[in-house]
DNA sequence: CTGTCGTGCCGGAACGTTCCGGCACCGGCG
DNA sequence: CGCCGGTGCCGGAACGTTCCGGCACGACAG
């Protein structure tokens, strides 16, 4: 079932059968709407090799997570949410994992963009994707050198950490702490440097402590214990990765304090685990399906042109209060 | 950079260098080795879409998973698992989302071979996907009609979870639980079947409950505080789906019962929130990893002809005791 | 009636690879 | 010396698409 086949049965050249079908060229609306339907009736698909050589285009684009994701159902989310969007424009999303351009064929050569989530400076895949000579869309920006501008879907994460400060301090919250994620990452980045600020602007000093990237419960619950027993007067705890929270909230009922009230607790990152907890955590939610179909939309623009290849967009955020923080 | 111009750098024609590098043909070793080297000095990737056209293949393998799916990170190892395999044979993987071969192009003419994971009956994209005319592996079987016989990755969910009420049982357990989850999977119906089975043959019978497929935390906490409410002597919870057994600590720790005492807890999928939970919960470790692995490396064979399309593999699995059951 | 222009369609050449048939060459045998 | 089989390499066709140049034809102005 090629274009020859329909051709042949439409009674016209394979030409016009493509200028039909692609829109493009001059064809007679009769012409076209005739070949379509000749088309759709021998259930014509075309050979996507065949257009790929000849468009010289893969009609795919990579999609590159952080190597911890394999922990986070944020990136899930994300991932599902960038696939629907390079959907609308026919493009296929494929996986990448750890060893990317290495065992396999070029990159350039399988994908006409690609999708940087979270890139950590500590990733060493990076920067080749980052050098592979397709287009290239960020989520969150990359904090290393790069060789060439990119695009990127960024979160203010300096807006919400403040608001979510501000919410703590507005609920009666005199001395806040965060548990911050280590690693140079952007978000990394701008929450440490954000705690900083709001400390100085609000007179009190926010207190920080550090603990992984893809922190677990446990080590949520360590850090609060070691926290809550260097300084007790802390009220609020603002823990930032993903999931952690309910080891937060462990720890606060190890140590008798009674969440929502004498200690408030909330996360960076929304997800199953802060919703599901008792009491409910307050989170951003990052509406992470929204913001893979951010970036994918992105990509999608600059590939087809309609925007520059180093444009950068903002990424919608929204405070989700719950008991955790409101009693 | 093409094979022509490789051909013209060693002074041989394109077949030759076609053939060198491909290792097929008759080709002097001499040559193959000269061959080689120009290639790799001048940096020659092969163009993947003429590579495709011409050998009809695409080149990549299609990955669904279950809708629900954006909740666990389990199926999050498992894709790495299978990207991780299908690499090691240059095959790209594609994410597949809900519409599957609806918006976008046939799924046949771009991919090779499929990936279900855990299809369930009510999920509409699955029929589609078993009869898109490429090679199909399932991980865990499809419970449906299907068109046509695929293979199969499976694991023994009978064996595992009579492992599982054997230990509790082991460690002083009398009357067991399941909280099971909805939905027609295999996984579903061989928990049920099994628990049945198993209390026939050993005298007490297993209290059966229904949560969600993707349970929450707060799902199995309600499900675990009415079960211990009809039936106060239960003294062993298996919570099967993934994530939702903290939802049964907690239920414990407010009716009073303490876990890996006088009530023991297990889970049927194991995952870092049983890991993190306190205390630990012991569970049915499906290394999701080497699932994904395993269900690639069977495409991988049925695409190249090294074993039948419906052959039908087995997936180990391993217990991880921990102290929600052992004190 | 002739020249010009625009519309609608077509033929053919690419895109870069694989693979088949065939040619030249060489050594061995009758 | 002529024939034969095998080895090593090559040319060309094909895969199915897109896109460019061009041709035929009708309309319209001069």
């Amino acid at each position: 079932m090629t274009l020859l086949d329909v051709a042949r049965a439409a009674g016209v050249s394979k030409s016009t059968v493509s200028d039909a079908l692609q829109g493009s060229g001059r064809v007679a609306e009769s012409t076209r709407d005739r070949v379509r339907e000749v088309a759709e009736q021998l259930g014509y698909r075309p050979n996507s090799a065949a257009r790929r050589l000849r468009r010289s285009s893969t009609g795919a684009i990579g999609l590159h997570l952080p190597q911890t994701a394999t922990r986070l159902d944020y990136y899930m989310n994300l991932a599902f949410g960038a696939v629907q969007r390079a959907q609308e424009d026919g493009l296929d999303v494929v996986l990448l994992a750890a060893p990317a351009g290495a065992a396999s064929g070029p990159l350039a050569s399988r994908v006409d963009g690609l999708l940087v989530i979270d890139p950590e400076i500590g990733d060493s895949a990076v920067p080749g994707l980052l050098d592979a000579g397709v287009p290239v869309v960020t989520g969150e920006r990359y904090l290393g050198p790069s060789p060439t501008p990119t695009g990127a879907v960024v979160c203010d994460n300096a807006a919400s950490l403040t608001a979510l400060l501000d919410h703590v301090q507005g609920r009666g919250a005199r001395r806040p702490a965060l548990l911050a994620p280590e690693g140079a990452s952007a978000w990394a980045e701008a929450l440490r440097g954000t705690a900083a600020a709001w400390g100085g602007s609000h007179g009190s000093q926010v207190a920080v402590r550090t603990v992984p990237f893809a922190a677990t419960p446990a080590d949520a619950e360590a850090a609060t214990r070691r926290l809550l027993a260097s300084d007790p007067a802390i009220d609020a705890v603002v823990c930032a990765p993903d999931g952690a929270a309910p080891g937060v909230l462990r720890a606060a009922a190890a140590l008798g304090r009674t969440v929502g009230a004498d200690l408030l607790v909330a996360s960076c990152v929304d997800g199953v685990a802060n919703r599901g907890a008792s009491p409910p955590v307050t989170a951003v939610d990052l509406r992470p399906a929204a913001y893979g179909r951010a970036c994918a939309e992105l990509l999608c623009d600059i590939l087809a042109a309609r925007t520059p290849p180093d444009t950068v967009r903002r990424h919608a955020w929204a405070l989700e209060t719950r008991p955790s923080t409101t009693g």
